[in-house]
DNA sequence: TATGAATGAGCGTTCATTCAT
DNA sequence: CATGAATGAACGCTCATTCAT
């Protein structure tokens, strides 16, 4: 399975104010497409007409459409790292564990309620096989957690997959949540649910064995 | 979102012995196709050269593409369910919690040892928007683990939620460490991870409270 | 520059009258359209609708572009070949050098008459660059034009190499005179001027050298 | 003084030579292109990037693609014709019907080694329906050639044909040489054949006549 | 019934060329 | 004037699906 590379030649960046418009009206027609049409209907054809622009004025700036979905992608992760950046480090040095993980949950929570439709299209639309790895704002991200919250551990053997376990257990379950009940949402019990699941996983009465 | 009935009946019920190896032809060549081809080459002729059964044929015993990939899940849900189904009735009365947490949990990741390329192709290839919600089989799964782990439940508000819980993250971690970290899977850490996890949190020294 | 192999997986080859027809609809369509209109024009909807084939079935029996200008060559070398094959093994045992190349030369320049447009457009229209080697049916000719040719020769060190030579060049000169000076087509001039060109070329009085 | 100096030109001159550089800019990169990349690279905007000119400067100089390809056309033609002219000049009243043969021929030879993927370039890529006629530079150089031949012909009823055949033939064959057979470009061989080839051509030893 | 042939709709992408600043 | 941005018109090609034998 031989892939082409996302990152080639990354056309021109807009260096006009004109053009920067375009890009982002090709951005938000993209938005738009992919969370109200789904990935079938998400062409390059249809984000250029619904953009408002020709199909290669797209291409201009996007060398093709994979750069649209990385882009998309991009923007989307770094939206949300900036906000938990700043929450991370405003709680990470005050209360108790169980304090810091509500937050961390009611935020990261909080965070899927605002555009749960952008974040479960970008999840759930996009063929798994076009997601970049996102490395760099997700171990960023990881860093910020492992940091928050090894304060905290007790008896946990491996932190750093730990850290690795919550975080991919958070999104799944919250993104599930939001396709599945999202009436669940709406209440307190889930962030209940998942500061229960996680404290005592962090701070474990003894060292787990197996008997 | 108009959504074309995705589950019509098979439009022929292989009531011959020939129909019946067309149809394994035909889910076998998917399967192949889906694992090591990709969603992208998961095409219904490619699908039918494959299978060795001519076009027509193909959609003589599935409506249309998406039939096809609903019977696939379908069948990967069912090969899961049955096992789990026999291995639950076994552990379910004996051991402790921990026992029995391990047991399922090691369990659920052989299983995806077992066939981690199908696995994966079923979760990563098919967009979501195609995945039947697998009630059926999820549903009665999640009620077998109810069943089985509801005895040792203590302070749990809502134990079909935490079956929820558990089932999702279990899933969605397991998943992604066959993307990420497939290497994880050979050895016990993720196995004694998760039975932390879960184990504290269906055995909580104390209902949950916010401070 | 990389080039994708023309010869890739031919598309399946008609085995019914029907697509029998439905192919040459398609070389025909061709045909015409490089003739008349040129290159430029040659596109493959262009061949399907004036076919009066979708371009789907087009695309069904050729898997490219390429495969369609590769069989149009194929077909147009053969029908040359094929008329040369006969008239020089009938002439090939008989006469003077002057007579058999006289023969030889009238025929090439009569085949370039017969059809001037189809030729002109094949070596004109199409870059050079996809064209085929033609290996096949070029080689065999100038083997016949050698055992033609051969016993008159008189001092030619390089037998194969002056075949060689007279072809390219025989064919280069009309295909010129096609283009620029088509009148001289009409008379004999042209055949008489070939023909003298070649006679002494073969027939030389002594060794050729430098003084 | 400088600065007025400097205003004037960049008022006149400096936007002739400045043009100047431009086009020759242009030029270059198209020949670039061509030779390196091929036809189907040849596109406006590519020429202009590689020239390091905005697209629209291009086309401040070139109305339009084909401009572009008849300007490197005609500087190639224009070259090749220059260097001709002056050996032409030379070589033209010594010597035998053979040396002066095997001088033009040779020069011939040697003006295709020398820029062999140039004319390759301009020879084989370009579509011949956009090859000017080269009127100009073709006729002078074969009335040269005429001029400098005639006085050797023997019994050549149509001296200006004779020599439009060798120019043709001649390049024909050089060009076939380069593509199909290039190592034959590094011995004298090809020059003893062609001289071969015209010698008795034109030094007819009786006027030829159809039996 | 099983098969080869057919097809409409559309996709991703390109390119020669022109506008507008 | 020079430049970045814009654009219309295609182009090569695919695919889910249906027809016709």
């Amino acid at each position: 399975m031989s892939r082409i590379s996302t990152t080639q030649k990354s056309r021109k960046m807009p260096s006009q104010e004109r053009s920067r418009l375009t890009v982002d009206a090709i951005i938000q027609a993209s938005t738009y497409i992919l969370t109200e049409v789904g990935w079938k209907g998400f062409t390059t054809n249809a984000i250029a007409e619904r953009a408002g622009v020709n199909i290669s004025s797209l291409y201009q700036f996007f060398p093709n459409k994979e750069a649209i979905v990385a882009e998309l992608q991009k923007r989307h992760a770094a939206e949300m790292s900036d906000e938990l950046h700043k929450i991370l480090q405003l709680v990470s040095l005050q209360g108790s564990l169980k304090q810091v993980l509500t937050l961390l949950v009611h935020m990261i929570v909080e965070k899927h309620k605002v555009a749960p439709a952008v974040h479960k299209a970008v999840l759930e639309e996009v063929p798994l096989t076009l997601k970049t790895s996102c490395s760099d704002a997700d171990s960023q991200l990881r860093i910020l957690f492992l940091e928050a919250l090894k304060p905290f551990m007790q008896n946990v053997p491996n932190p750093e997959l730990a850290i690795h376990i919550i975080t991919v257990t958070a999104q799944a379950l919250i993104n599930n949540i939001i396709v599945e009940r999202p009436k669940l949402l709406q209440g307190t019990e889930i962030v209940t649910e998942l500061v229960a699941l996680y404290e005592y996983y962090l701070e474990r009465p003894t060292a787990t064995t197996l008997p």
